[in-house]
DNA sequence: GCCCTCTATGTAAACGATTACATATTTACG
DNA sequence: CGTAAATATGTAATCGTTTACATAGAGGGC
């Protein structure tokens, strides 16, 4: 492999003088500076970023710490943290962790040295106070809460969302409205829930506990859920699914029992995945502005890199919109499914 | 930050015995290696990886060149790949690009010297020529074909599945069969529209140009290739779209035409996406088992990793698999919605 | 008691770049 | 023409590790 020594000797200069060219730092004369490019490129050098990053001390790198989830979230969200890298000369490290203790730190530990700063999602709430390290290195934290801990961190308007969902179903006369919540512990979940009792509060709708069911952010689970909600005495009107996946579940559960949707049972999603638009009938949804998110967070730790961490901490959260089609029976606020795409979806 | 000599100074020994101990190598005296974890726990010390990797010239680290792609086939493709690097101790430094040379070369300069191999997709064909690298680093091609360059390369096994969905809608007895294809100058979408081809030529079937609609891999592509079909003089009776994105298009351009699939008309994709099975009525397609692809990517170039590369160039590729659903019109092969599902999908 | 082999530890040279500082050469100007 | 300033280049320290080699003491066999 081809050095700065190797094209320094080839082209009778010293290493000095080759780093001044490749990096346009310093005066060198014309001269050099042509016979060097050339040697460089003739010799094929490519310069190491290793050994340019332990002496600079930035490695143009940033950290990407993931629990083990699946889907349209996940390449949503590294699509938009990887567009603004990229905008600003970064690379994406991604890691995926197992949310436990040893888990997050073994992979923290792994980081160093090779990353600038860490986007780390841990929704897990119990595992969110783990993040007591030494990370003299800048940290966002997405779509979890730290209390106490000195970090910046990114979430989804999770309650707000979900409240206006639920107001949306009270608003069409529903008033016996299933939950099928999220996994148990999940950040993202419990705040759901709390939108929608809070909705139903507001409303002045008693809650009735059969109506919570619990579910774990999986198709599986929301068709288990709905399962089990149609087997209720006292069937519920409407079922408002912590996510998209769930709800999905929960139409196919539908379809299979012969329930007619929305017509003898309202289904509302959340997250807005690019598929809850294709379902028959089209789901409704909270919408999440995934690709942003991403965005943001690498926004949020490239000012704390560059800025050497010493900002005020911020705590930030992306809003959520409604988005209304036909599964809650209202009439389709857009044409579905819609011959314009906004957005081109290359799968393959 | 802490660096091993100050762990060293802290414990009144040399560096070297420090990082005895830390790297379990050479002899240390049990006292001398408590002492020394001791103070280094103290003192939150932890190894710099960029300065280990320039010594020890391994990164640890595999490079992973992605085209710009959206949704489900990307993270899939990710999470296979980052399974068996992390089983491996290795990380995956992501980096999307565009296609064309200079993308390609710029994210392959920045990765020399972070990682010890790179898995590189390209499934435009005009790119995969510029490859030629002074690679001195391992390489695996995903999804492309590398005419003379010497690198290991995986595929799809594209033709061969998209032969056997146009032999079952053959067996069917449909003899009008169109052909939604993918993106123009696409590896994998060549490849399927030879096998679409062959079968049909095996079958005695003289074939029809306006049958063969071109389309983009794309949901709206599938949705305007589908409306074209339908204003064909002599329709076809089946479709087969070159993924399930434009399958799921073409569903929707037939609910809304008030077409009956399957009795209509048959529709089938490629890829089974996890939501194929969720579609109404759940879509028959070619399965590829896309983690699989990303692992076994990873595994190929680990193996080039740990071998120096002075192996024979290997061609593999993965092995689809007929599922048949509903919307062939065939007896379901599976209950649709599974009451189990196979892998639990989690999002947010 | 001598020499050899272990074991434990330290010293210093890498790895491949950047960069402060020193030095040499040229230019400018009174 | 002499000297200061500007320009061009080289020397060597540095980043945080690993590791080959050197050294020193301990133990053992004869």
């Amino acid at each position: 492999m081809v050095t700065i020594k190797d094209v320094a000797r080839e082209a009778k200069v010293s290493v000095a003088t080759v780093s001044r060219v490749l990096n346009d730092s310093g005066p060198v004369s014309d001269d050099t500076r042509r016979l060097i490019s050339e040697v460089a490129h003739r010799m094929r050098y490519v310069p190491h970023s290793g050994a340019r990053s332990l002496i600079t001390s930035k490695t143009q790198t940033l950290g990407v710490l993931l629990p083990d989830l699946y889907g349209e979230f996940f390449s949503e969200v590294i699509r938009g943290m990887d567009n603004t890298a990229q905008r600003n000369g970064f690379h994406l490290l991604i890691s995926r962790s197992y949310a436990d203790k040893s888990g997050i730190e073994t992979a923290m530990r792994a980081m160093r040295g090779r990353v600038d700063g860490v986007v780390a999602m841990s929704p897990d709430i119990d595992a969110e106070s783990l993040l007591n390290l030494p990370s003299t290195i800048p940290v966002v934290l997405l779509c979890s809460v730290s209390r106490g801990h000195e970090v910046d961190s990114l979430t989804i308007q999770n309650c707000r969302g979900a409240r206006e969902m639920v107001r949306h179903l009270v608003s069409l006369g529903h008033t016996r409205i299933a939950i099928i919540k999220g996994s148990a512990g999940n950040y993202d979940a419990a705040e759901r829930l709390r939108g929608y009792r809070m909705a139903l509060r507001e409303a002045g709708i008693v809650p009735d506990p059969p109506l919570e069911q619990s579910g774990n952010f999986t198709e599986a689970g929301g068709y288990a859920a709905t399962i089990d909600l149609l087997a209720l005495r006292e069937r519920p009107t409407a079922i408002f699914a912590a996510n998209d996946s769930m709800a999905i579940g929960a139409l196919s559960a539908l379809r299979e029992s012969g329930v007619q949707v929305p017509e003898e049972m309202a289904v509302a999603g959340f997250d807005d995945i690019p598929l809850a638009r294709f379902m028959d009938p089209p789901l409704s949804s909270v919408h999440v502005p995934i690709c942003e998110l991403g965005a943001r967070a690498v926004e949020l730790l490239l000012h704390g890199v560059t800025h050497k961490n010493d900002h005020a901490r911020r705590r930030e959260r992306v809003s959520t919109e409604l988005v209304i089609r036909r599964s809650t029976g209202a009439e389709p606020a857009e044409r579905s499914p819609p011959r314009t795409f906004k957005r081109e979806t290359v799968s393959v």
